[in-house]
DNA sequence: GTGAAAGCGCTAACAG
DNA sequence: CTGTTAGCGCTTTCAC
């Protein structure tokens, strides 16, 4: 390994010199400037960023924890992120949150260990306190798919309850009156906000299930939606991946979408397309949103003063997708 | 941010000595110890990774490349990757290697940067020569998906001609001769090799087919296979995503699966499940064989040695799914 | 057992 | 413009 005494020696000059030209910090002379580029580039010299980042006291790294990232959303969700990371030269630490609040936990512990200053989080488990705590411990910390109203400058969000009435929306304009919510029983907000938002629109009785938000858990759900089809004419899941397995269950019985039940998911997720029939759905847009996390924990942090320009609105509008899961009912 | 020092004054006692309760490294006084460990609690004190590994010269993060974690199966890569990182106290660096070799190279280089010296990397970009000139240079780097005969003990891939041929023999098995092959267009050794082994096991004249290895290019490849159909009864696609791609375009035309015609996949990604037929298809391992690629690149490079009892077959299998995409052929 | 001191690779005043 | 010096937070000889 080549560091900057080495360069410095092949150049005759001092390792300050060297870093300097390693940091286009201006006043170097030319001359000097090119000595020094060329004894780099004989050694090969890679400055080292852990000792830069340990000796200028600014972090490089940019910490990301989700619960999962086989899970497609959040695969997206890190993808957006990195390149934002690449974009500004930041490298990307990944952490994974999992299922329960003390892994969640350790999951940002290890980014402060890591000296990370930067950092977006997806959690659901951390009650507001740890997480108003650690909030307050890093100023560069900002939430995604979260609101805590003390920190709302610091929290990228969807409106779920707008989601939920968009949904039952656009199911009555296209004339349906008896549907069932098919919801995720994890004991998150984002279920309760949509089934809100989407009952406040169609007040009438709907029928109601839970089960894991899972492909599997829309399967579940459906084996007892079956049972009250005669009063359902469409189904609001709660994400593609539950509309799926709703429809492949149905369909093993025979029962044809949307011909003889319409039913509309929510995410836009890779399944939304790839399914029998076409999902139509409502857009969650994490791409926009994971990359206003990842350059507002940025600026906050004062890693990155070029992107000032981020968009002022941070709760974000989910929208329609038109499809052919949902048929008109006259 | 609260240091050794802190905490060393608060105890009474050297940095050195709180270093060694840190650290465990024995020969410290029973109270000592406790001293020290109460001031760190006192202190809520973290040591600080990055010095550590400046000063010790042990790194603790791997590096993982991937070309894009968006997709799923580099998801499912990078979350088994990720469990082992947990399981050893170490921090995952993720770099994404993109679509050309230059953006590979730059995502090695930026974890070398970050002094990281255990890696795993999934290029197929870059070409055999530099890839070689990185193995040589960093020994913790190990290649997963990829093949170097001189570096074989720092290889993990998968048999992609046997799976070809697992293809062929089940489908011939299953009463089937005329068959259409809808393969990845990408310039990489794993479409050709899979279609060496299925053509070596059924070397009648098969209708062929290339398009970009997704769902996308599946549905177009369907709109080519179209016109023949009435001289294939079954079709072997490259992966699952190309699969479902040529279901639906299918299925669209109104030709049924496994009805009218038969298609198995590869990979037993998220999509195999999910699809209407569930599709039949070659598991690709990719589990086991991340999680091997991180314990052999941690041991290979020192940074852990209590997985000591590797597996010694790196060369994985992979092996048939049996869903129902597929129907006797009389 | 414990402390002093040197140093990991680099940056950042401060002189000159 | 450039070199000297003093650290960043931690580990690690080497004495005591």
């Amino acid at each position: 390994m080549t560091t900057v005494k080495d360069v410095a020696k092949l150049a005759g000059v001092s390792t300050a010199t060297v870093s300097r030209v390693v940091n286009n910090s201006g006043l170097v002379n030319k001359e000097t400037q090119s000595k020094v580029k060329s004894a780099m580039q004989q050694l090969n010299y890679r400055p080292n960023t852990v000792a830069r980042a340990l000796a200028s006291k600014k972090c490089t790294t940019l910490g990301l924890v989700v619960p999962d990232v086989s899970d497609p959303f959040f695969g997206q969700l890190a993808s957006s992120v990195e390149q934002i990371t690449r974009l500004t030269n930041m490298q990307l630490l990944l952490s994974i949150g999992g299922q329960d609040e003390r892994s969640e936990q350790q999951a940002i512990e290890s980014l402060i260990a890591q000296n990370c200053d930067t950092m977006v989080v997806h959690s659901k488990k951390m009650s507001d306190e740890t997480l108003s705590s650690y909030l307050n411990e890093l100023p560069g910390l900002v939430l995604i798919n979260r609101f805590i109203a003390e920190f709302q400058s610091r929290c990228i969000w969807l409106n779920n309850e707008y989601g939920g009435r968009l949904a039952a929306e656009y199911l009555i304009h296209k004339g349906h009156k008896q549907i069932a919510i098919v919801n995720s029983c994890l004991e998150i907000d984002d279920p309760l906000l949509r089934k809100k938002g989407f009952e406040n629109a169609l007040p009438s009785k709907n029928f109601y299930f839970e089960a894991t938000p899972t492909f599997d858990g829309g399967e579940e759900a459906a084996n007892k939606l079956i049972e009250h089809l005669d009063k359902v004419t469409a189904v609001f899941a709660y994400n593609d991946a539950m509309a799926v397995g709703v429809i492949s269950k149905l369909s093993e019985k025979g029962i044809r979408v949307p011909e003889d039940i319409s039913i509309i998911g929510f995410d836009d997720a890779l399944f939304a397309r790839v399914c029998q029939p076409k999902l139509t759905t409502l857009k969650y847009p994490i791409d926009q949103m994971a990359k206003h996390a990842a350059l507002l924990s940025l600026s906050i942090s004062g890693s990155n003063t070029e992107f000032s320009n981020l968009p002022s609105e941070y709760c974000y509008q989910p929208y329609l997708i038109e499809r052919n899961s949902v048929s008109l009912n006259e």
